[in-house]
RNA sequence: GGGAGCAUAGCUCAGCUGGGAGAGCGUCCGCCUCACACGCGGGAGGUCACGGGUUCGAGCCCCGUUGCGCCCACCA
């Protein structure tokens, strides 16, 4: 049966078509089996809401290519998938909608707004799930999990009882970050800093007489950015060696509006070059106010409501709005006199990377990790290599964080979440902390005990992710097959976040690290290099591209062109050119089985006798390729990978060798070499495909599994593996040497305008033996490829036309008649250029080898391969010479 | 303020350990050559940001300058 493919390459119906064969024959499914190795991926859980953007689409790209490569390799493979709870993003959206439907989210309470979220994780949750599948990636969709579900809920208990027992974990008053908005607590990494226009207001405090008089003469000065946290100042502080101010220190100032006297404080927090050198103090809403403040023991003053308004403490001024406030306040220091002046200001605010809410610093109850010790193997890990960060520079970053690692704030004040495992007493505030609910307080007995109210950060539970998707915290055979995992593939963005948090606690319950090679990727960026987003609406959707020009296509776009590591501009003219590409591989392919007769099938069939040279060349390229291809994905390298396919299949492949062979498929009587060349096709199609199939799954596996019937599917077929039995170092020369002569006869058809369809009679002439026996060979390709008539080989000039223009090759010179064509003055022109080019090439060859220091210090093999090249330019140079004579001699 | 990085063809970017400057898109010329016009063939276009240095030899190594974004910290 002469086996077909459809006409025109067509991704619509055929990539879900393939998807979902996949799927039903269990081709990503993993089970333990102790006879392979594992390879183990983890996806970074995309929020259970969320849709696809081009992040995910490259991200999973990249981790379905090393899935699929392995894979083939012979691994085991376990693509673990399962999506995040997201608690803030995911909280903030179903508020909003509780919002536009006018209720309350306290209204409604915490039962029923989780009953909310619930039936809104199933009813979104599948989105992101099924959209991941359009991508084609292999991940194993029976184990999916969820950082919520049962099993996840029992590894984040197990692990905060753990750490609480171990004294990692407490609960501490803290500045910490509140989002007033979002009504929670944000961890440092959720802080998001934007340069913002504000003012610098100068105001000035009355100093208190020695009598305790208010002065109306003397005054501090300073300057603040948030004049309305006056109100709850409790010290003006200078530098200790600051000489102007060295006389108050230790006297008081009046706090204007709420009369409240406050002690001017000397500490080196201060730095004297800014402005006046005094700075206001306030303990309860400044991280660095309140170190100064623990430091002197002033007391801490909140002066603000968790919504941003000015609570009691702020007197009149209770129940404000935080900028309200400000104006006011501003406004009455300068009834007071107290106000100097106003400064244009920028700088930078801290916002809530969510919402972009300005955050306010407030002293706040909150459970913390303690990170010092958890730290420690975390550092280690990447120090000592246990752990490879892909690219190295990452290291930096790492570093950068993990030194100054300050303790994770790990409660937030959200419904949404994993509640914390705390209960606290009503009788005697004995807090416990314990894997189910205690049925009476363990120190007085008492029976009124409320669960903390507050849930645990997001990436608390997707710092476990690597184990708790493997059955953690039971003992189970997968996660003693599957874990440690291997690779993980992420964004640079969530390296804090999430990267160092796996490690650590990885390393705390496992006592293992999670994976041995970390790869990080740069942002997927519009076409001028901006952040795709929504404000900007710049984004494109991946769906829209697969769409229009298939996963393949987006795919193969996704990972060329770039190196991984840096930010990607992406743009439709790229998808393009992928799709292109596919059509290109597709026609090939089709071509290739036009030709196959009924029933031939040569794949994985022995060599057959009589291969031509051509043959034996692309045998030869085709095994470099799988060669430096394997060799490039063992770097990671993937762009450079998939573009050597790329170039191998375009170029070499297609271009040349289908070029080369298409006689011997359509000639008479050569049934020998028309098979050797089927059989060069379709093995080197096979093997071209197998290379590009972790990159382009579903073109591959519609084309491997069209031409040939012995394996089900390209997916589990096996990786191309180099052979020096396919290695034809001759044959690659002779044919490189041909494809010159084949591209300077087309070049001077070009140049002499002659039609296409024009035939001419070549000769090429050679005084080496070798040479000619090379160029005899290719004549049929003269012909073929390049609209020869007919073509001679020899040793002299004999019959050659005097007037006939003539091509330099190595080591020969090829003489075409078309002395009639001839524009003397531009050919003049062209081989004078010619022979400069040549001049400059012998020039720096010459230096080369009469360089002592070169043939003394390079390897042997370069400078073999320089003389090789004197060698040939300096025929090329006499060949040149000899042109120009002629033409010379015929202008007369 | 600290750190790491980037500056290569009109545009977007490759170029691994130093040894003849590349791709895609765009552009120009010629082709509907029986797999493919989503194609084929042939061109044009670059003092590899600038200035020094090391080297027989530097886009690649070292120092400096300029320009551009990034990460971290954050000064009231």
């Amino acid at each position: 049966m002469k086996k077909e493919l459809a006409k025109a390459y067509d991704p619509k119906g055929l990539e879900d078509r393939i998807y979902k064969n996949w799927e039903e024959k269990k081709y990503f499914h993993a089970e333990v089996d102790e006879t392979k190795k594992p390879f183990t991926v983890v996806i970074p859980p995309p929020n259970v809401t969320g849709i696809l953007h081009m992040g995910h689409a490259f991200d999973e790209t990249v981790q379905d290519i090393l899935v699929r490569w392995k894979r083939m390799q012979g691994y085991n493979t376990l693509w673990q998938p399962g999506t995040d709870h997201a608690s803030i993003s995911t909280e903030v959206r179903i508020t909003n909608e509780l919002k536009e439907e006018g209720i309350d989210k306290q209204a409604l309470g915490r039962e029923k707004f989780l009953e909310r979220a619930w039936a809104w994780k199933e009813k979104y949750g599948g989105t992101i799930v099924s959209q991941l599948k359009k991508l084609g990636s292999s991940c194993d969709w029976e184990r999916e999990r969820f950082t919520m579900d049962e099993g996840c809920n029992r590894a984040v208990t197990e692990v905060f009882v753990r750490l609480h027992e171990k004294g990692y974990i407490y609960k501490g008053s803290r500045i910490i970050n509140w989002c007033p908005v979002c009504n929670t607590s944000l961890s440092d990494a959720e802080v998001e800093y934007e340069e913002q226009q504000g003012h610098l207001w100068h105001i000035k405090y009355p100093l208190i007489e020695e009598d305790g008089s208010v002065s109306t003469t003397r005054f501090v000065e300073f300057a603040t950015t948030r004049p309305e946290t006056m109100l709850g100042d409790t010290a003006v502080a200078v530098h200790p060696e600051d000489d102007r101010y060295r006389d108050i220190i230790g006297r008081e100032v009046l706090l204007p509006i709420v009369n409240r006297r406050i002690p001017v404080v000397a500490d080196t927090y201060v730095d004297r070059e800014f402005g006046t050198g005094v700075v206001k103090i306030t303990p309860a809403h400044d991280p660095n106010d309140f170190e100064v403040g623990k430091r002197h023991h002033l007391p801490e003053i909140n002066i603000m409501n968790d919504d941003a308004t000015i609570n009691e403490n702020g007197g009149k001024y209770a129940g404000m709005e935080r900028y309200a406030c400000r104006k006011a306040i501003v406004e009455e220091l300068d009834a007071m006199g107290l106000l100097v002046k106003i400064e244009d200001y920028s700088h930078n605010v801290g916002t809530h990377d969510r919402c972009h809410t300005t955050v306010e610093p407030l002293i706040k109850k909150q459970w913390f990790v303690k990170m010092d010790e958890l730290i420690k193997p975390a550092i280690r890990a990447v120090k000592e290599g246990e752990i490879r960060l892909v690219p190295k520079s990452a290291e930096k970053r790492y570093f950068n964080w993990t030194d100054n690692i300050r303790d994770w704030c790990i409660s937030r004040q959200l419904w949404w979440g994993h509640r914390i495992p705390a209960w606290t007493c009503a009788d005697c505030g004995e807090i416990t902390v314990a894997r189910t609910a205690p049925a009476v307080c363990p120190k007085c007995g008492g029976k009124q005990l409320a669960q903390d109210e507050d849930v645990l950060d997001t990436w608390f539970s997707s710092a476990l992710w690597p184990f708790e998707t493997l059955g953690w915290p039971d003992d189970t055979p997968d996660l003693k097959y599957f874990f440690p995992t291997d690779v993980l593939v992420t964004g640079w963005d969530i390296i804090f976040f999430w990267v160092i948090r796996m490690i650590f606690s990885s390393y705390e319950q496992m006592g293992t690290y999670p994976f041995h090679t970390v790869i990080f990727h740069g942002l997927v960026r519009d076409a001028q290099g901006r952040k795709m987003s929504k404000s900007l609406g710049n984004g494109i959707d991946p769906l829209e591209i697969i769409g229009q020009y298939g996963a393949d296509a987006l795919r193969l776009t996704l990972v060329t062109g770039n190196d991984m590591g840096s930010d990607m501009r992406f743009y439709k003219e790229r998808v393009e050119n992928s799709r292109n590409f596919a059509n290109k591989i597709w026609n090939a392919s089709r071509f290739i089985m036009m030709n196959l007769h009924e029933d031939e099938d040569y794949y994985n069939t022995a060599m057959p006798e009589g291969l031509e040279p051509a043959d034996k060349w692309i045998l030869s390229r085709f095994n470099s390729t799988v060669r430096e291809v394997t060799e490039n994905m063992e770097r990671y390298e993937l762009g450079i990978a998939v573009q050597k396919v790329y170039d191998f299949i375009w170029d070499e492949f297609c271009d040349w060798y289908i070029e080369m062979v298409k006689p011997r498929l359509y000639g008479e009587n050569m049934e020998t070499s028309r098979r050797a060349a089927m059989w060069c096709l379709t093995t080197v199609l096979a093997g071209s495909m197998k290379l590009l199939h972790p990159y382009m799954p579903f073109i591959t596996e519609e084309i491997f599994c069209t031409m040939q019937s012995a394996e089900e599917s390209i997916m589990i077929s096996s990786w191309p593996v180099y052979r020096t039995e396919w290695d034809f170092a001759a044959e690659e020369r002779q044919i490189e040497a041909i494809k010159e002569a084949v591209r300077g006869i087309r070049g001077i058809r070009t140049n002499m305008n002659v039609a296409p369809s024009k035939k001419v009679p070549i000769v090429i002439v050679s005084e080496d033996k070798e040479t000619l026996d090379i160029f005899t060979t290719g004549r049929l390709f003269f012909e073929s490829l390049a609209g020869a008539s007919s073509s001679r080989c020899q040793s002299d000039l004999s019959g050659v036309d005097e007037n006939a223009v003539s091509v330099p090759l190595a080591g020969a010179t090829l003489y075409i008649p078309l002395a009639e064509l001839v524009d003397t003055a531009a050919e003049t022109e062209r081989l004078t250029k010619e022979l400069k080019r040549l001049d400059g090439e012998l020039a720096r060859s010459e230096k080369m080898l009469t360089n002592e220091k070169f043939l003394a210090g390079a390897k042997p093999e370069k400078v073999e391969e320089e003389r090789e090249k004197k060698k040939k330019y300096e025929q090329m140079h006499a060949q040149v010479e000899e042109q120009l004579r002629r033409l010379s001699g015929m202008k007369q």
